[in-house]
DNA sequence: CGGCAAATTGAAGTATTTCAACGTCGGTGG
DNA sequence: CCACCGACGTTGAAATACTTCAATTTGCCG
């Protein structure tokens, strides 16, 4: 009832409105959920990593294009086998709906970082949840100081954020000009000044965010 | 365990990060969900319009503060109760389930409306969403044409939309003058012009949404 | 080493923010 | 009943930020 596929990065494991026959949970990688739009404009919407699950349980189509980011390892659940299973085990079935409920909160964590109106503001929110909730997934190495291994181009991170990727390298620049963060490379990145970037971002609660904190003890 | 309270425009429900002991459901009313920032700044992450809920099942505390727009009453349910009743019928369990999901699903869509660039784009996304979703809930009559009695102040679209209310306004008269939207007050709208609505958002696919299509019939 | 895609930089054009001022509406108190 | 006040919406003008287009550099892969 479970088969683990691998995937190469630029591959295209579901695309916008297809019925899918299964439930994908990510083992390794990052996916990118992308939404096109006729006349050539699109958007990321989301990212997925390590435990994250697509294919909708009990409802329709997926309403985005999955895609791999980076060779990624998926697990797939035959979608009539994990219904069949949730119906029969309330303890899955509730374990399904917390996870959605924090795929829920995630979302509405995003809308405040897209609602700011600086492309550095959102970078900023970018950049936190990318340490916040990825550490030791998503390219994000809880060392002294913190470092990120970006996993997607300016393109992908300009297309999320709702702006170009002329903006977001300035926008990098102008960070590393501050002293807030330390690029290395494009893609090689060191957070030198939390408390800053929580400042640019408005997301005042992470200062007394405990994953920020243990981030942070390693990374003064 | 059901109690029915009152509530007049203005009073707060609940308060960011409080920890409630029920769960609400919205009979009539509009309600905001503000997330405030010790600098002053705050974001309106969401609205609540009838049979939306709030208080979360299962899990933590709101984090979000919620507020009375419009005058409103709520059905209130004690968290426990709830909780009791959602363990012993799995098939109440899954109607929750599903409404996460479509709360989730609108709040995608709400991330791809904030990645516009333009303000009269935003505000496109933003009346779509409450003609499709909000007819004959939240000040939207199916009349012919559309009307819209807009539900929350200059302000408040502005925190939710990413901009300013000087912004709003200028992209309302905008549409106003390209014959898109018809202003009667600030507050009483008709909609003139789905596709021009649509084309502006980047939202395609309601081009063939049965929602849509069912106001335009009476609209045009 | 060569070629290509991605990232960066510069400069001009466009949109938004900011600050200030004005108009309108509804409610209050004289 | 009317004048006043305050909140809200609108408008204008200057400052700022972003987009756009073009050119250049960088990094990666064969």
């Amino acid at each position: 009832m479970c088969r683990r596929k691998v995937y190469e990065a630029g591959a295209t494991v579901a695309y916008e409105q297809e019925k899918l026959k299964y439930i994908g949970c990510i083992g390794k990688g990052i996916l990118r959920m992308r939404k096109s739009l006729p006349d050539g404009r699109d958007h990321i919407v989301g990212l997925l990593v390590r435990g994250d699950m697509f294919g909708r349980v009990f409802d329709g189509p997926v309403h985005f294009a999955i895609e791999v980011a980076t060779d990624a390892e998926i697990y797939m659940f035959s979608r009539k086998g994990f219904e069949d299973l949730l119906t029969r085990s309330v303890e899955l079935e509730r374990m399904v709906l917390l996870n959605i409920l924090s795929e829920l909160d995630a979302a509405r964590e995003w809308m405040l970082i897209l609602a700011n109106h600086r492309t550095t503001e959102r970078l900023a929110g970018f950049l936190l949840v990318l340490c916040r909730r990825w550490t030791n997934i998503a390219g994000v190495t809880a060392s002294s100081p913190i470092r990120i291994k970006m996993p997607v181009s300016r393109k992908d991170m300009a297309q999320f954020l709702g702006t170009r990727p002329e903006s977001i390298s300035r926008a990098f620049h102008a960070l590393n000009d501050d002293g807030i963060i330390k690029l290395n490379t494009p893609h090689d990145i060191e957070i030198l000044d939390f408390d800053a970037l929580i400042d640019l971002s408005g997301m005042e609660e992470l200062h007394e965010d405990t994953a920020i904190d243990a981030l942070r003890a390693g990374g003064d």
